[in-house]
DNA sequence: GGGATGACCGGCT
DNA sequence: GAGCCGGCCATCC
């Protein structure tokens, strides 16, 4: 079955693809990048149908402390975790390490 | 249509 | 620096 998707929710999944590979974004910014009308709620819950989807790398979003909040929703919980590590980011404690230094703005990258 | 929920954020104490 | 509270928008029951 086909289930059709938001159009706001179009939009988050266009953002969250361009997140550069060992990169990862906050829900805070990619809302801005959308709209300033637009809450970090959405993102989230974008997200949760967004992980239905394989070309989106979820795993990529954190919130603002950098904490993998969503990891709870991967499957195992630690997917999450494995893919960044994976990918070069380090994490512990169910956060990122170098999160400032890594974090990747849509805004800024525009 | 109303109330409640959610992978949140910013400001204040 | 850490913790608490209100606000934000879209979806679900």
């Amino acid at each position: 079955m086909t289930k059709i998707i938001s159009d706001t929710y179009q939009r988050i999944y266009e953002i969250v693809r361009m997140i550069p590979e060992g990169r990862v974004s906050t829900y805070g910014l990619i809302a801005k990048s959308i709209g300033e009308k637009f809450s970090a709620r959405v993102v989230g819950y974008a997200l949760n149908n967004a992980f239905l989807e394989e070309d989106i790398p979820a795993h990529r979003v954190v919130n603002r402390n950098g904490l993998l909040t969503g990891k709870h929703h991967f499957n195992p919980s630690s997917l999450m975790q494995q893919l960044l590590e994976n990918e070069g980011v380090e994490i512990k404690d169910d956060k990122v390490i170098n999160f400032k230094k890594i974090v990747w703005d849509p805004n800024e990258s525009h």
